[in-house]
DNA sequence: AAGAGGCCCTGATAGC
DNA sequence: TGCTATCAGGGCCTCT
């Protein structure tokens, strides 16, 4: 589930429903995640008010009291969901109903008054981190790119970032300290409008193509949170839940598929940089 | 130092 | 049906 979009639709939800309100209790059943769930975990939340939930690339970020802070890493297969006590409809669209909590892999979950959240990830590449000083926060976050709505993401920031650089700018765009918060499904969607090839040399992008790359980023990132992020893969599993912009995507996982600019004859290839799955369409990226 | 590749892990699906 | 191989939305680590 998770690049941008989708940690922004999850935290905007988390805000609705758990600001201001107080951690009961907390239960790990599975402490090896990605990283250790550290061991006082647990007793270090109970009882904690949460001032606010907000978000940094990929990371959930609980302010618990005054500058301390919970992060939460979804990785590739994580997920949150709300269980209610009553049967009250969740109007909310992010959260699940009870009768769609997966049956496994629900490896923490945090008790509230009346409802819980639960976190669920079947592959474990998600994680939890406490930090106790706004510092330790900001330092952990220092290796990472600009937001890609911050204005400190433009043409002269990339010339100096491309400069005599051979990555290839698909990559380039994965990369969470180049710009944070792009994936593998939006950085093809980004080029693809942007027309221009996922095995482009950075060094050889032009100012112009840089800009492209600049706007189209903004432009396909938020049209994601307006549509409610992408839901794939899982599909069965999600009722009572969300995205709608996996029905807007022009290249990813259409392989095969016509091209959707007007006047194209092409069909979209797929190739693997890096060994991800790229999408492109030969004719119009170049 | 930059860039490529392996690896962490489970589950769904394709192919034999 | 039942096996094996391949592939998934991420990011850290190691090697060259």
């Amino acid at each position: 589930m998770p690049e941008l979009p989708e940690v922004e639709i999850v935290k905007q939800s988390l805000n609705k429903i758990v600001k201001s309100k107080i951690i009961k209790k907390v239960l790990v059943n599975n402490r090896n995640l990605r990283f250790k769930v550290p061991k006082n975990f647990e007793s270090y939340l109970k009882e904690k008010k949460i001032i606010k939930i907000s978000r940094r690339s990929k990371y959930i970020i609980f302010e618990i009291i005054l500058e301390q802070y919970l992060i939460i890493h979804l990785g590739m297969s994580g997920t949150i969901h709300l269980i209610t006590n009553n049967n009250q409809k969740n109007t909310n669209l992010s959260f699940y109903q009870k009768k769609d909590l997966p049956q496994n892999h629900n490896h923490i979950i945090f008790f509230f008054n009346n409802f819980k959240i639960v976190y669920n990830d079947p592959r474990r590449f998600g994680f939890v981190k406490i930090f106790k000083t706004k510092l330790d926060l900001l330092n952990y976050f220092n290796k990472l790119g600009p937001e890609p709505f911050s204005n400190s993401f433009n043409t002269q920031y990339l010339k100096k970032r491309f400069k005599n650089r051979i990555k290839n700018i698909k990559n380039f765009l994965l990369d969470q300290s180049l710009v944070s918060g792009i994936g593998n499904i939006y950085a093809s969607e980004i080029l693809f409008i942007s027309k221009i090839n996922p095995m482009k040399k950075v060094k050889n992008l032009t100012v112009s193509e840089m800009y492209k790359i600049i706007l189209n980023t903004k432009f396909v990132l938020k049209k994601a949170i307006r549509k409610g992020g992408s839901s794939i893969r899982d599909f069965k599993n999600i009722i009572g839940s969300r995205g709608n912009y996996q029905k807007e995507f022009n290249v990813y996982a259409r392989e095969y598929l016509s091209c959707p600019s007007k006047r194209c004859e092409s069909k979209i290839t797929k190739i693997n940089i890096n060994n991800r799955a790229t999408y492109y369409c030969k004719n119009c990226q170049k």
